[in-house]
DNA sequence: TTTTTGCCATACCGAACTCGTATGGGTGAG
DNA sequence: CTCACCCATACGAGTTCGGTATGGCAAAAA
């Protein structure tokens, strides 16, 4: 009574469509004995004939008609629910929060959005934009599943795959003396203001640009602290003074200011894909090779 | 890997819920080794784990939270379509057509379909209105399943079930001199216009009528032939004549037509519920239980 | 650290189930 | 009347399942 095999619901199935215990068997690839006795057993499991039995084959009772509705959704949902599992298992399917930086919104989530839907249909999204300060804990608490970040995260229980780099610019209002040029001397810049992003000075976010200004022995007082490129913009179009900023935020820069790159530096700051050590989620890997796959078409 | 068993998925979702193996062979009554033998099968078929093992139990994967789910549906679906299957075969499922003549609607259905409706709440009902000419070819051609009738079709494909009488009395104008008495002397009808149902003599739907006139050896001229009762009552009250109907049909009668009874006469007609001799819809049965409780408490 | 405890995994055996082959039986068609 | 068709029954072989006994691992307790 409680057996309740699916394989007996599929023989049903296959001889309601047939309508013959004997062509079933063939589509099937079973004899014919053993698929009658199964439909028997079935039939007294339930409790009442679901098949009138012809001369000419079997037909649907009305209680048999009720049965196969159901017969069939059930095998097409545990169908479908072995393939999600296949499907979650191989990161084909499921929720994936997707954290980036502000600077790098314009220049690769335009792009990587589409891949993603192209080949990961099935996959919830969710963006959340990151700041610079709080994206390591983003990661750390789940809110986030992946960060692009721009310099990665250097933390030992965060994985980081580099996808691309971005070239160091300068960033100055478009009336600035220094936007004549088509380049700027990295020496120019001494004493002038800087809008810097946070972060102590081991953070690679700013030792880049600290690193290229001690190589060139530049010092630039800081004006500013900011947490987005693009709050350093403002200032920058507020007059405040200079940013120094991966190529990829002029994008998304206000007219008012301009971008130049150096003269004699080609610093460049390191686009990552950043996650949790600990993260079994397989999305992760699919995500690097859509995010892999844009940059380097880019 | 085309097995999906059932079973497993019973038992995949014990172990879900349980959170552990051992406490699930409990719950499903077995020992502990086979069940833990039958969830890595499931794995194993599915292609990828759906529990993480911990010292402190099992813990679902977002590969088996995926399963779950549909897992859960799946037996919810088959045990439904059984049960469904039971309740068609028992009749307290399924559709169920009604036919039935004008002049039990107010006496009749007012009750029976509430009874219906509580008794067999999961069958779908269906009234049809019949005439008197049509209500065989309705049975017979499946239109309707069941049929009340006044008085009972006589055909051999027809099965008949009587749940009741109903006595004859006389219809007429609320001005005419025969109401003035309770009660009406058959005798008086002489020669009076009659409004008269169809059918040949040999029906009994009016041969109730001629034989109750021919005892009493009165005789009414048929004024006119109509379809329905309530089509006799319009008439009556249009002033063509007199008509001799069940009582039930005063229920629906028009002010200004009265009914009395017949001082000497206590004939009646049945009711009586119809159906195909060939009709293995159980539901009839259950219909005539209702029928009978109605009529029986009437 | 060592012990204990709790839980899952593996091994093996007896029982149940399923499937295939062979065969019977009932009903229309030729 | 025979043939053809289709479903039902019988029986043996192979597979699968469930129970018992036991191993292994890790966290909690001593």
């Amino acid at each position: 009574m409680a057996k309740m095999d699916l394989r007996r619901l599929r023989y049903f199935v296959a001889v309601a469509e047939e309508r013959s215990v004997g062509r079933a068997a063939v589509r099937l690839r079973m004899a014919q004995p053993p698929l009658s006795v199964q439909i028997r057993k079935l039939e007294s499991e339930v409790g009442t004939p679901l098949f009138r039995r012809g001369t000419r084959g079997m037909e649907l009772t009305a209680a048999g008609r009720a049965l196969l509705s159901r017969a069939r959704e059930a095998l097409a949902l545990t169908a479908e629910g072995f393939e999600a599992a296949r499907a979650v298992a191989a990161g084909r399917r499921g929720r994936l929060s997707v954290g980036y930086m502000f600077a790098l919104a314009h220049a690769v989530l335009p792009r990587l959005v589409p891949e993603l839907r192209r080949s990961l249909p099935k996959v919830d999204l969710e963006f959340i934009e990151l700041s610079a300060s709080t994206r390591e804990a983003r990661l750390l608490d789940h809110s986030v599943t992946v960060a692009l970040c721009m310099p990665a995260i250097r933390h030992s229980e965060i994985e980081v795959s580099t996808i691309g780099k971005q070239r160091l610019m300068l960033a100055m209002p478009a009336g600035s003396q220094l936007a004549r040029a088509a380049a700027v001397p990295v020496r120019k810049l001494q004493g002038r203001p800087l809008i810097s992003l946070p972060g102590p000075a081991e953070d690679p976010a700013t030792s880049v640009v600290t690193s290229l200004l001690r190589r060139h022995q530049v010092s630039m007082p800081v004006a500013n602290r900011v947490e987005t490129a693009h709050s350093a913009l403002s200032l920058v179009l507020a007059g405040e003074g200079m940013a120094i900023l991966p190529a990829c935020a002029q994008l998304g820069c206000p007219t008012g200011v301009v971008f130049r790159p150096f003269l004699d530096a080609d610093d460049a700051i390191d686009v990552a894909v950043c996650w949790r050590r600990d993260s079994l989620n397989p999305l992760v890997r699919n995500f690097l090779k859509c995010a892999e796959k844009v940059i380097r078409q880019a």
